[in-house]
RNA sequence: GCGCGAUUAGCUCAGUUGGUAGAGCAACUCAUUUACACUGAGAAGGUCGGGGGUUCAAGUCCCUCAUCGCGCACCA
């Protein structure tokens, strides 16, 4: 029998649809999300110290997905958890233009339309995936809010903001005035469907079964997978010790019959020839080719270019010129076979070609005059912080990770060949190809050779701003946010984008800053499906936070991303799981009902010190329980505290404590009642803070219900303390 | 080829510095005007991938093998 006067709300299940919005507004216009406002209304003190977190940039271009709910849950609980324990706490918020992965979005939104975007004029086409982008924008807003997340909306930042794009245009001149950066002939990876150059990373391998050819090379034989690129060879190139072919020596001319005719080729002697492999003889082909550039490049020799930027064989080829690359492997082999240079042919050769991570197409390395980051010396840098653990990986062996990429990088190829991104602010030499950063626009002829300059029409790769992000949003160099909440404390995002972002945020902060841009890293791994796989569209086993927290709760959702996920590790998320705490949202319900309907002429007072005997060894208990959990969040370990926390309420609270309350209620003495209903609703209250990171929403909105006075918001309320403090030691 | 992980209950995963294996979900047996069926009580389920070693003691440390996953390189 439930007395006539408690919250009538209580009176019926949880219901998450009613409460969540109007609970999120609340929060909102507490404006307690900024870390000023929580100082001005007293809420912090005025010493209280920062803690920073800045959000990773979401991609605006679709909709959240599971990743998204799972950043902004475990993002939020850490920023909600240093809020109660009194930190001057800022999430910063962000949105991301996403360059290239955008601009492939809205590619496929054009195909559909029957358009390119090779026929729409630059600036429209930009305009376009602008408006694009802010309309996804305030979509991924509203669910971001739906998340709970508790940022910071005032200080929200976008990487096309002039502020952002500013500090990346000044980050760039001083890497180009510290001859970091450079503009030069090198190879990069081309996507001729996308029509544009990529950094090493953006490149997905695949393991693919070709004929592979055995071709006679003059009194060589030679081997390739692709004919098609050996219409300029004229090199041919073997180790210098390899005695087959010791007859033979460096630069000689030796005449052939090749492919189109009689050419002559030269001999090159090269020590980065292995010999082990094939015939140990190679022609090289240093357009297409990033091994024979190297070679190319050391020993100055001629290059061509042999294949054009569609995929297309270029005049050199003779009667294949003008035919894609695809359908003349077969054309030049037949040729090859007639005029009996075809030695053998190994039909199943497995190899491993690079493709467009986006479209599959295999992509050609092309000869392009490009902008270039020296990487070395960012890295070692990087590498010095790191080995003196001045960055906290969690988990800890993505540090090795980490440190072997950085021990083995690449300069990094900036330039993208897309309209959608930041442009470079850099002219470019018609007549000598040089390339000088021109933030002004002040730049009218070529600073080495006097020549006429054009404006570089190519965008920054969209790592090279986001790489900036810590400081770039902050306000770098002068402003107060940066000044107080920089380096940030912790750096929360996917394990799998370790490379593209942390570890460019770490070399980038340390250039600019001179600081770390934040003190620890913490990784999270994939979310996939019930059964483990990955989520996409084409298998069609995506699962839509949205969905989820509509149907269950967007608490539900959050304690289910938590529990059960290890740093590092990918989590597969299943529908069970998020209806178990559906349960377990109302479970904390009905637990309040219960304590407010059997305590209901109690007037619940903090401070209460009558405590009996049997109260006393659960207080210690409880205390025990606090102080490790607490211990456990402040090292990062949500998912053991939110197990704890589920089974201290349900098991321990509710089956337990709260069952043999009802004897005492029933039959106790006054003193045995006012000590237990005390307890009772201290230690909800205990737990509704404790899970209030967890489950905001719920534990908000009982917050409100519950008899304790002066109250504020839950989210601004102080985790609680172990009672006994030698239990703290 | 080099590197990084993983392998524990049917499934998904915990297991902190070595001290006789834990949780959720699922399945099983009971209970049923109970704060809550979005429930309660109970039971079941594991030679911790194989082998070897260190130790009084190994899921945990070392070596080795196997399988799976990922990254990097090579890919003439």
């Amino acid at each position: 029998m439930i007395e006539p006067n408690i919250d009538p709300k209580l009176l019926k299940p949880y219901d998450p649809k009613e409460t969540e919005d109007r609970i999120y507004k609340l929060w909102e216009d507490s404006g307690y999300f900024n870390p000023d406002v929580c100082l001005e209304k007293g809420i912090i003190n005025s010493d209280a110290e920062a803690f920073t977190l800045i959000m990773p940039p979401t991609n605006a271009n679709g909709s959240l997905h599971a990743g998204h709910g799972l950043v902004m849950t475990i993002e939020d609980l850490i920023v909600r958890y240093k809020r109660m324990r009194g930190f001057k706490t800022l999430w910063l918020p962000g949105l991301d233009h996403a360059g290239f992965e955008t601009q492939v979005v809205y590619e496929r939104k054009l195909e559909k339309e029957g358009r390119t975007r090779f026929d729409i004029e630059r600036n429209q086409l930009y305009q376009e995936i602008l408006d694009f982008t802010l309309l996804n924008s305030s979509n991924i807003k509203g669910q971001v809010r739906k998340m709970g997340a508790s940022c910071d909306w005032s200080r929200e930042k976008f990487t096309l903001d002039d502020s952002i794009v500013k500090t990346v245009y000044q980050t760039f001149k001083k890497l180009y005035d510290d001859d970091l950066v450079y503009r030069g002939n090198r190879i990069v990876s081309w996507c001729s469907k996308h029509q544009t150059s990529f950094s090493d990373l953006e490149i997905k391998d695949e393991e693919r079964i070709e004929p592979y050819y055995y071709l006679k090379y003059g009194p060589f034989t030679i081997s390739t997978s692709r004919p098609e690129t050996k219409f300029g060879d004229k090199y041919v190139v073997m180790h210098p010790k390899d005695e087959r072919y010791a007859e033979y020596i460096d630069g000689q001319k030796i005449d052939l019959e090749w492919i189109n005719g009689p050419i002559t080729a030269t001999i090159i002697k090269d020590e980065n020839i292995d010999m082990e492999f094939g015939t140990g003889v190679m022609t090289i082909t240093p357009w297409h080719d990033n091994v024979d550039f190297e070679i190319a490049e050391r020993r100055g020799l001629e290059k061509e270019q042999i294949i054009d930027e569609n995929g297309k064989l270029l005049p050199i080829a003779g009667e294949f010129a003008g035919q894609h690359i695809k359908k003349a492997r077969g054309l030049i082999i037949e040729k090859l076979q007639n005029k009996g240079l075809v030695e053998k042919v190994e039909e199943n050769y497995k190899h491993v070609v690079r493709t467009c991570y986006k479209c599959g197409t295999i992509l050609e390395p092309q000869i392009k005059n490009q902008w270039f980051i020296k990487m070395k010396p960012l890295a070692e840098k990087a590498l010095e912080v790191i080995n003196q653990n001045r960055i906290e990986y969690i988990p800890d062996h993505y540090k090795k990770i980490t440190v072997h990429w950085l021990e083995n990088i690449m300069d990094w190829n900036i330039s993208r060949q897309i309209v959608w991104g930041i442009p470079i602010p850099a002219k470019i030499c018609n007549d000598c190809g040089h390339g000088m950063v021109d933030l002004d626009n002040t730049i009218l002829k070529c600073k080495k050779c006097n020549g006429s300059v054009r404006v570089d029409q190519d965008t920054f790769d969209t790592w090279f701003s986001s790489g900036q992000w810590p400081f770039a949003t902050l306000g770098y160099p002068d402003s107060n946010d940066f000044k107080t909440f920089y380096p940030t404390d912790i750096m929360e995002t996917a394990g799998e984008i370790i490379f593209f972002w942390v570890s460019r945020m770490i070399m980038l902060g340390l250039y600019i800053t001179g600081e770390i841009p934040f003190k620890k890293v913490y990784l999270h791994g994939l979310v996939l499906d019930a059964k483990g796989q990955k989520m996409s569209k084409s298998k069609g086993n995506v699962i839509d936070p949205l969905t989820l927290t509509e149907k269950y709760g967007t608490d539900a959702f959050r304690i289910g991303m938590i529990v059960g996920n290890t740093p590092g590790t990918s989590l597969s998320l299943s529908e069970d799981k998020i209806r178990a705490y559906k349960n377990y949202a109302n479970k904390l319900w009905n637990i309040t009902r219960f304590i407010l309907s059997s305590t209901e002429n109690v007037i619940y007072n903090e401070n209460f010190n009558k405590y009996i005997e049997k109260e006393n060894v659960l207080i210690s208990e409880r205390s025990e329980f606090i102080s490790s959990i607490t211990k456990e969040m402040d090292d990062y370990k949500f998912y053991i505290v939110g197990e704890k926390i589920y089974h201290y309420t349900w098991s321990r609270f509710a089956d337990v404590i709260i069952e043999e309350s009802k004897e005492i209620f029933l039959n106790g003495t006054p003193e045995e009642k006012e000590s237990r209903a005390q307890f009772l609703i201290d230690t909800l209250s205990k737990i509704l803070k404790i899970l209030h990171p967890f489950m905001p929403f719920v534990t908000e909105e009982l917050w409100s219900i519950i008899p304790v006075d002066n109250k504020k918001l839950l989210m601004v309320e102080k985790w609680p303390k172990a009672e006994k403090p030698e239990v703290l030691s």
